[in-house]
RNA sequence: GGGCGAGUGGCGGAAUUGGCAGACGCGCGGGUCUUAGGAGCCCGUGGGGAAACCCGUGUCGGUUCGACCCCGACCUCGCCCACCA
C-alpha cells in the first residue's frame, strides 16, 4: 500500500492540463454552454485563504458541469488599476506598473499551484492597453449618448486619498477604502447617466431568480425608489406683497395629501435660496452664519442622524399653495440637499421629523388625516401619525381616504401649473472622474473652439504616459505632463487639452465578463456572436461587499451593450452566489494585523486537495468561517483515507466481471446500489443545491 | 428606526425541506501496533440511567398521525440600509 503524496499526485496533474491546454475552450455549438466565473482579483501581491475560497467554489461548479457534459466556459484575469498600486510605488520607489505586473505573475503561479481549472489563455489585466482602450471606446459612446456628461457638483472628497468618491463608495460617511471622513468639495466631474436606466435597473430585479435575496433587497433600497409630487410655494418678497411669477420654492414630497398641514418649508443649508434670501435680508449674517455650520457638521453624524434637528428662520415666507396661507422657510440641518429638490414641506402632524422639528422651535401643528375610530389632537399628540387615515381640515378633499386624496391632490396641482407627480429616485448618476494616475485617461479633448470632442477610433487608445512623479496633489498627475495634455483637436486641428482625470476603475470590472468570452479582439470590445454564445455567465460568485457597487455598475453596463447592439438581453449574471469571508481569531486577514494564512505553504505542507477540501468543508460558502489548523489536519488525513482505500480496492475492481451487472453478488449489488445513491447525491448537493461543504 | 438572515453536542456543521435529529470533520476518552508515537488502524463520544427506557434542535404557545422544518408571540446574535421628505 502506498502513501499519499499530494505533491507528486498535483504536479503530475498540473502538467499535464497545461501541456493539453485542458481547459481551453471555443464555442462548441453541440454541447450546452456554461459560463463560470468568480470575481476577479486585485493583484495585490499575495493571494490568502479568501481568495482560495471563492476560486474554489467556482472551480467546483466548472468541474462538475464539464463532467456533465456542459462546454465550460472558466476564465480569470485581474482588476489592474487603482490607487493601491499608486500608493506600493510611492512607498516602494517603484513604478505602478512593475508592481502590479510582479505580483500579478506571482498571484498567478500561486494559482496555478491550487489546481483550479482555468482558461489561462483568456486571462486579462486591465491596466494593459488592449484593454483599458474599450474603456475608452465605450466612454466615448457613452458621451455621444450623453450617458457621459460635465457637470459641476459637489463631490464626496477623500483628502488622504486624494480623489474623488461615488456616492457607492461613501461609507458611514468615511472613504470605503480607507475611513477617512468624506468631505465636500466643487469640482467639475464626469458623471454617467446610470439614473436613465434606474426603472429598469429596479424591476428586473424581480426577474434575477437565482440572486440571494439579501442582494436584490440591498438593490432595491440603494436605487431607492419612491413616488410623490414636486410642488411650487411662491415666494413672498422680502418687503411683502404677492409673489412674483415664478418665484417659489419647489418641494418634494410623497404626501401630497397633508399639503394642508404644511405649516413651514425648510431648505437645506446647501439650498441656493439660502444665499439669496441672506443677500436680500437687512442683516443676512445670522443666516449665512447658521447655514455655514450646519454645512460643516460631521458629515457622517448628519448623514446618519445622530446629529440633533437643528434650524434657522430665513425671516421669509412661501405660500402653502392649497392653504393659500403664507408659512415661514427655515433652514434645517436635516434637510439633504441631494435629494428630491433640497426641500421639504414641514407637516408636523403626520412626519416624525418635522414633528420634532416644529416642537423645537413652536411651530404650529395641525392635523390634516384623522385615523380611523379615534380624533387625534393638536394639543395631546406626542408623535406625528403617519398611517392610513381620513383627511380632516383639508379644505374640499376633507373626508377622502388619504391614498384617494393623494391622486386627486397631484392631479389639481398638475391642472393648476403648480406641481406634478414624480417619481423621485436615491440612486444618483455615478461620478467617474478619479484625479489619479493608475488608471485609464478619459479620452476626451477639451477645444476652446469645438467644445468637448471624443477622441476618435482610430487614435484610440489613450495611451496612459509613463509618469514618475505620481504623488497626491489634487489633481491629476496627468496634468503635470505637457507631451500629454497639448494636443491638435481632432475637429479643427488647432491647439487643444486632452482631459487629464482617469477613470474610476469600476468602470474596468463593470464589463470585463463580456470580454472574457472574446479576450484577444483588437478590432472591437468582443464580438457579439461570441457572447450570444456564452453570455450570460451562469454561475457568478464572489464577496458580498460588492452587492452594490460592481453588480449595479455591471448590469447597468450590459445594458448600454445592449442598445449598442452588442448584447441581447440586459442582465449580466444568472445566478450569485455570495461567499462569506475566511476570518482568523476573528478578524478579516490582513498584512497589517498579521494573520494571513499563506495557501503557498499550506499547499507545501498539506497539498492543494487538502486545502481545496478543508475551506469548502469548514462552512456553507454563503457563511463566515473562522480559519483553524487542525480542521486542515483533518481534511488531510480524509483524503489518506480516500486514497489508501482506493489503494486497496481497485486491485478487486479491475478484477470484477468486465460486464456490469450481469453477476454479481449481494454484497456486489449493494455496493453499486450505494455508489450510485452517492453519484446521485453528490450531484444534488453541487448543483442545484450548493452546499458545497457536505 | 427599517430590511434580510440565523439560533441544533465541548467546537465547525449535517438532516436533499413535514418522516430514524446530530452525517462528515475537529476535539476528547479507551484500545491496537510500537524502542517510541504527536503516524496509521479499531472502538466510544447529546444528557440522564446498571438496564429497559426517558429527556433533548433559543423560550412560550399553536397546526399536524408526525415539527429542527409550518404558523403566532417573545428573547438573543449577525449582516445590510438608515433624517431619502
Amino acid at each position: 500500500m502506498s502513501d499519499y503524496r499530494p505533491q507528486e499526485i498535483e504536479q503530475k496533474w498540473q502538467a499535464r492540463w497545461a501541456a493539453t491546454r485542458a481547459f481551453e475552450v471555443t464555442e462548441d455549438r453541440s454541447k450546452p454552454k456554461f459560463y463560470c466565473l468568480e470575481m476577479f482579483a486585485y493583484p495585490s501581491g499575495h493571494a490568502h485563504v479568501g481568495h482560495v475560497r471563492n476560486y474554489m467554489i467556482g472551480d467546483i461548479m466548472a468541474r462538475t458541469m464539464r463532467m456533465r457534459g456542459y462546454n465550460v466556459l472558466h476564465p480569470f484575469g485581474w482588476d489592474a488599476f487603482g490607487l493601491p498600486a499608486e500608493n506600493a510605488a510611492i512607498q516602494n520607489r517603484t513604478h505602478p506598473e512593475t508592481w502590479t505586473l510582479d505580483n500579478i505573475a506571482h498571484m498567478k503561479g500561486q494559482l496555478q499551484r491550487l489546481g483550479i481549472s482555468y482558461a489561462w489563455e483568456r486571462e486579462l489585466a486591465t491596466c494593459l492597453p488592449d484593454y483599458y482602450r474599450w474603456n475608452q471606446w465605450l466612454f466615448t459612446r457613452l458621451f455621444q449618448r450623453d450617458l457621459a456628461y460635465r457637470r459641476r457638483s459637489t463631490v464626496n472628497w477623500c483628502a488622504s486619498c486624494q480623489t474623488v468618491l461615488a456616492n457607492e463608495q461613501v461609507v458611514d460617511g468615511g472613504c470605503w477604502r480607507c475611513g477617512t471622513p468624506v468631505t465636500e468639495r466643487e469640482l467639475e466631474q464626469w458623471s454617467l447617466r446610470i439614473t436613465a436606466y434606474a426603472d429598469e435597473l429596479l424591476s428586473a430585479l424581480d426577474t434575477l431568480e437565482g440572486w440571494p435575496e439579501k442582494v436584490l433587497t440591498m438593490q432595491r433600497n440603494w436605487i431607492g425608489r419612491s413616488e410623490g409630487a414636486r410642488v411650487q410655494f411662491p415666494i413672498v418678497p422680502a418687503g411683502g406683497g404677492a409673489p412674483d411669477a415664478g418665484e417659489a420654492i419647489e418641494v418634494f414630497t410623497t404626501r401630497i395629501d397633508t399639503i394642508y398641514g404644511a405649516s413651514f418649508v425648510v431648505m437645506a443649508p446647501e439650498h441656493p435660496l439660502v444665499e439669496r434670501f441672506a443677500a436680500e435680508a437687512a442683516d443676512g449674517s445670522a443666516l449665512r452664519a447658521a447655514a455655514a455650520r450646519f454645512r460643516a457638521q460631521d458629515r457622517s453624524a448628519r448623514m446618519q442622524g445622530d446629529v440633533e434637528k437643528e434650524g434657522v428662520d430665513t425671516g421669509r415666507s412661501v405660500i402653502n399653495p392649497f392653504t393659500e396661507q403664507p408659512v415661514p422657510v427655515w433652514v434645517g440641518n436635516f434637510v439633504l440637499s441631494g435629494y428630491g429638490t433640497g426641500a421639504v414641506m414641514g407637516v408636523p402632524g403626520h412626519d416624525q421629523r418635522d414633528f420634532e422639528f416644529a416642537r423645537t422651535y413652536g411651530l404650529p401643528i395641525p392635523i390634516v388625516v384623522q385615523p380611523d375610530g379615534r380624533m387625534l389632537t393638536s394639543e395631546t399628540l406626542d408623535e406625528a401619525f403617519d398611517g392610513d387615515g381620513s383627511l380632516a381640515a383639508s379644505g374640499p378633499y376633507t373626508g377622502l381616504r388619504w391614498d384617494e386624496a393623494n391622486r386627486q391632490m397631484t392631479a389639481a396641482a398638475e391642472a393648476r401649473g403648480i406641481g406634478h407627480g414624480t417619481v423621485q429616485y436615491r440612486l444618483k448618476d455615478w461620478g467617474v472622474s478619479r484625479q489619479r494616475y493608475w488608471g485609464t485617461p478619459i479620452p476626451i479633448i477639451h477645444c476652446d473652439r469645438c467644445g468637448l470632442v471624443p477622441v476618435p477610433d482610430d487614435q484610440l487608445p489613450v495611451l496612459l504616459p509613463r509618469v514618475t512623479d505620481f504623488t497626491g496633489r489634487g489633481d491629476s498627475p496627468l496634468a503635470h505632463i505637457p507631451e500629454f495634455v497639448n494636443v491638435a483637436c481632432p475637429t479643427c486641428g488647432g491647439a487643444a487639452r486632452r482631459e487629464t482625470d482617469t477613470m474610476d476603475t469600476f468602470v474596468d470590472s463593470s464589463w470585463y465578463f463580456l470580454r472574457f468570452c472574446d479576450a484577444h479582439n483588437d478590432a472591437l470590445p468582443f464580438d457579439p456572436a461570441k457572447v450570444a454564445y456564452w453570455g450570460p455567465v451562469d454561475f457568478y460568485s464572489g464577496g458580498v461587499e460588492h452587492a452594490i457597487l460592481h453588480l449595479i455598475y455591471s448590469r447597468f453596463f450590459t445594458r448600454v451593450f445592449r442598445d449598442l447592439g452588442f448584447v441581447t438581453g440586459g442582465e449580466p449574471f444568472t445566478r450569485l452566489l455570495t461567499q462569506g469571508m475566511v476570518l482568523r481569531h476573528g478578524a478579516v486577514m490582513s498584512k497589517s494585523k498579521g494573520n494571513v494564512v499563506d495557501p503557498d505553504e499550506m499547499v507545501g505542507q498539506y497539498g492543494a486537495d487538502a486545502l481545496r477540501l478543508y475551506v469548502m468543508f469548514v462552512a456553507p460558502p454563503e457563511k463566515e468561517v473562522e480559519w483553524t489548523d487542525s480542521g486542515l489536519d483533518g481534511a488531510f488525513r480524509f483524503l489518506g483515507r480516500v486514497w489508501r482505500l482506493a489503494d486497496f480496492l481497485i486491485p478487486a475492481v479491475s478484477a470484477a466481471p468486465a460486464v456490469a451487472g450481469l453477476s454479481l453478488d449481494g454484497d456486489e449489488r449493494a455496493l453499486r446500489h450505494r455508489t450510485h445513491v452517492t453519484i446521485r447525491r453528490v450531484t444534488g448537493d453541487i448543483d442545484p443545491r450548493m452546499h458545497l461543504n457536505t
